[in-house]
DNA sequence: TGTACATCAGTGAACGCGCGTTCACTGATGTAC
DNA sequence: TGTACATCAGTGAACGCGCGTTCACTGATGTAC
């Protein structure tokens, strides 16, 4: 049965996630913990005591951002570990699906940047936990290659935490380079590649 | 000639540190652009105005801040890449620096983390700044390493960005495990120890 | 289908409070002679 | 060494303003019969 959502239903999440899009916006030039909430209600234009009815505090929306954020990253990192072809070309195919997403969601990465070591527990505790998450699916998927042959269960798991934090640096570089010229992101692509690359060495030879 | 500070001055420097050293730790639990103004100085136990003696604004704090912060990084980071020793001897050297670093000067590390990405456009600046300067210090030590010969200045820097943020990564997983029980603390030693080895293997057949 | 009642997203007034900044000031320290 | 003046770190009152939160409310939507 597909449950139809009433009009009520419809239209408080539609005024729920025009609070979570202001706020992304605003947050692009201060972090969540000195977000105000008439701030937010100003910009989605309601009512300050709108924003009760949806949220308890701005650091509850602001677990909510973290779910939206690392949710819209979940697919990007399965399509990443999991693309085929030689280490090099899954190398550059990494880093262009990191560019692309970087450019589709700026506001997205650079909330999780900013609020990974924030000033809002619960979200600094939200990003944990949802990087954890990440990395034990790329652990999962590092685990299917041939190449995993004879590692152990906390070394995968340490590669994968390398990947993930390595994936976050280079977003990060990509976001500060959105409004560079061609030249410069360029030189971004490049230095994440070859970190990239220089890690992959060091993973075919950890055996050795 | 030795200049003696007149007692004025001494003075100035005096009240001048309390502000930075109640504002490192008020931001133990928030970020800098929610800092304010009259919350510093109700920590120091000065009037309000005084604030403006020394500072433009609390972006001005901040700055001040990050060189205090980094300013102490340096010797670290100089002691760690100068170490001599095999490969193996090196990489526990340096991150048992790192963690007696994060252990002497916690607020530190977490002012870099937390602001490093913060909302606070000079503060992010600076801090970009210094940490460029000490990949450039890292890959000068580097280039004096046997291992280096044949890297050229790209590849050499491109590692060099690599080792500080694995640095900052390593610092900052401390951090969180401060006050968690000794066997979560050696956890994190391990895991940082084995990423610096993966690095280091990459580093020793990138000209293969 | 129509009616009577319940729900609840969003309102608007009101509150007490702390904020950043200004200003003219004070009195200890510094300096010129 | 003593005196007269300049400097300037820190003060305290005052300002207008926006903050988060409370409360009783309204009126469209939902539900039971």
């Amino acid at each position: 049965m597909s449950h139809t959502l009433g009009i009520r239903q419809v239209q408080k999440r539609k005024t729920r996630q025009a609070f979570l899009d202001a706020a992304l916006a605003l947050l692009e030039e201060q972090s969540l913990s000195s977000l105000g909430l008439r701030e937010v209600t100003r910009a989605v234009g309601v009512a300050p005591t709108a924003f009760y009815r949806h949220f308890r505090s701005t650091a509850d929306l602001g677990v909510a951002l973290v779910d939206e954020a690392l949710g819209s990253l979940h697919p990007m990192v399965r399509t990443t570990v999991s693309t085929t072809g030689d280490s090099e070309e899954r190398i550059t195919g990494a880093i262009e699906l990191i560019a692309r997403h970087v450019g589709a969601y700026p506001a997205h990465v650079r909330f999780i940047a900013r609020e990974r070591h924030g000033g809002v527990q619960p979200v600094r505790e939200a990003i944990r936990e949802q990087l954890a998450r990440f990395a034990e699916e790329v652990k999962a998927e590092l685990a299917k290659d041939p190449e995993a042959a004879g590692w152990n269960d906390d070394d995968l798991l340490m590669l994968a935490h390398l990947y993930v934090d390595q994936m976050l640096i280079t977003a990060s570089l990509f976001l500060e380079a959105l409004e560079a010229p061609e030249d410069e992101r360029e030189r971004v692509t490049q230095l994440a590649i070859r970190q990239l690359r220089l890690i992959s060495i060091g993973r075919s030879h950890w055996l050795d």
